[in-house]
DNA sequence: ATGAAAGCGCTAACAT
DNA sequence: ATGTTAGCGCTTTCAT
């Protein structure tokens, strides 16, 4: 039989009520009784029942991540990090996280996340970006939501993001730093908040360098921001241009497509070019050059989105918050002097 | 307010000893009954309480999903997947999954996993290899595990694995069909219980095709079975035999490291050297040759384990179960007629 | 076939 | 500062 909190309370010569407002760290009792309470716990091994917990606080001690599936199997583990992010987090802490995926195209007729029709979770997270008409029928629900890595016009819901302008500045200028002043960008579906801020980014980099943007330069229509659409634009980059010495690639799969692009056609980088990732994603080593890139703290975006959702929780007055996760350059081989 | 089995009652006209009948299924509910309660509970939208009825039935409703943070964390999403299919298989169900991961150098200091300790799980999947202090810990524990991908020699407990020598032996005979007669074996760490079974599959294979198992050509005793390795393996291979026509990688990371050092020295695939690989790892569709490699049917894994734990969960009398998941030959390009 | 009622382990309001 | 007690929403005997 598992040990209860009446267990405890006769073990330790005091009421349930002593040993429940011990376990809840509440201030009224003697620093004695505490102590004795403590050690009770301690020798029964007692943990509290969640599910009594929850019963009377009407909590459930859940909180629900959320992300599409082709995010959470995505090659680089990047959603993965920010889910372990939020994990750890939560280790310390009293909520459990319940990950569930849903397919990119969820449509209206797919039915929410179980956790979210029997109010199972007292918060979410969602992770990346997610199809709009989900985030619409979950916002009509009265739970707070917390948006990590993908910036919606929602209010009222705290968001953890990426500074991804500033990050475009600063991968912009290092490579206007090292002289180069032909600079490509290549992006995915621009319509996405993180690559839109990235690109403006790099045209304020080259706006405040005097330089001009010249639309011929940037290649950002492609839906999906992978590989094989680095590959494309790259392709298309180069054969349209001459003169150009360097690339900003939206993120790092479009960089690694765009290297592969140059090694086939046997342009050397960083000799010939230069290239510059975004996410500092996890690859084999074996990938050469190592690429110049952006550092994202993934993990740290997962945990400060687990911080959020407990503020809300605790406090439900507090507003909603937009936190900047900064990014970091990490000069590796891909870039060189002009 | 949110919707209790005592709104139900009162709109259906029943008690809620009816009520909580119909939701459990009890047969001995007139069908009439059971329309009418099930109608209310559907114009409601009525879910019950998790920890009303948890508390009483001495349940929790969760499952608990481990394995270590760089098995998670792998660039290849494998066991992503299998965690993904047991949470598919889960969805349609009352268990609700708990995915944590533990550091892959668990040790004695360390505390086991929080949903362990507060006994919040109902069972446990344990997904690869893990530290066998963990387990052990965990063994004593009166709580049902089943383990996915890895095989350990704990009975009572139930396994669901990838069918490896079986997987071996189609691997090495597609070579040998091929006319390969000098074929290498690389892999990583030979004590791992997959790896040590694709090796006997291969060994097996080549015996029966009356093919001497040349020691010379066979290199498994790295840590780690990356890419790294494969490198490095590759090369030693090649450079202490000649006449070497084939490569069976242990896993698709080696093949790919391994076909990495191909490139690097100039040696052709499929043309001079065909090369197997086992998992079939998602990867960038850049890879050229797509390599050839045993199919893994990662999610059914994660399915067939969260089948296993439900069903002792439902009767605790079911015997411990071995459930091989079969794999299959998916012929690519890395692979030719000699 | 259905209902009444006890009780799961805990929190919180109230009493002492 | 500590104890008493009602009740959270459900399942499960036991009556009817």
């Amino acid at each position: 039989m598992k040990t209860t909190i009446k267990d405890v309370a006769k073990h330790a010569g005091v009421s349930i009520a002593t040993v429940s407002l011990v376990i809840n760290n509440n201030t009224r009792i003697s620093s004695e009784t505490k102590r004795k309470v403590l050690r009770s716990i301690k020798t029964l091994n007692y943990h509290p029942s969640r599910s009594a917990r929850d019963l009377v606080s009407k909590k459930t001690g859940n909180i629900g991540f959320l992300l599409t599936d082709d995010h959470f199997l995505r090659t680089e583990p990047f959603y993965s990090k920010i889910f372990l992010g939020t994990e750890f987090e939560a280790r310390d802490g009293e909520y459990y996280v319940l990950l569930t995926t849903v397919k990119s195209n969820f449509t209206k007729e797919d039915s929410l996340p179980r956790f979210i029709l029997e109010k199972s979770v007292d918060g979410i997270i969602i992770a990346g970006k997610v199809p709009q008409n989900l985030i619409d029928r979950i916002c009509v629900l009265e739970i707070p939501i917390v948006f990590v890595d993908y910036e919606t016009n929602i209010n009222g819901h705290s968001h953890v993001l990426i500074d991804n302008v500033q990050g475009g500045i600063i991968a912009t200028n290092h490579l206007l730093e090292l002289g180069h002043k032909n600079i490509g960008f290549i992006g995915g579906d621009i319509n996405h908040p993180s690559i839109h801020d990235r690109f403006l980014g790099y045209k304020q980099a080259l706006e405040k360098a005097n330089l001009n943007v010249n639309p011929s330069h940037i290649f950002n229509n492609t839906l999906y921001t992978n590989r094989q659409n680095g590959y494309v634009l790259a392709k298309k980059l180069l054969e349209h241009n001459e003169g150009i010495t360097a690339v900003f690639a939206c993120n790092d799969a479009m960089a690694f497509g765009a290297m592969q692009y140059l090694r086939d056609n046997g342009i050397k980088v960083p000799d010939e070019i230069s290239i510059v990732g975004f996410d500092d994603v996890d690859v084999d080593l074996l990938l050469k050059p190592p690429l110049t890139t952006m550092r994202v703290q993934k993990m740290e975006l997962g945990i400060e989105a687990f911080r959020l959702v407990v503020e809300k929780l605790k406090n439900n007055n507090s507003s909603a918050k937009k936190i900047l996760v900064p990014v970091e350059l990490i000069v590796r081989e891909s870039t060189k002097q002009l």
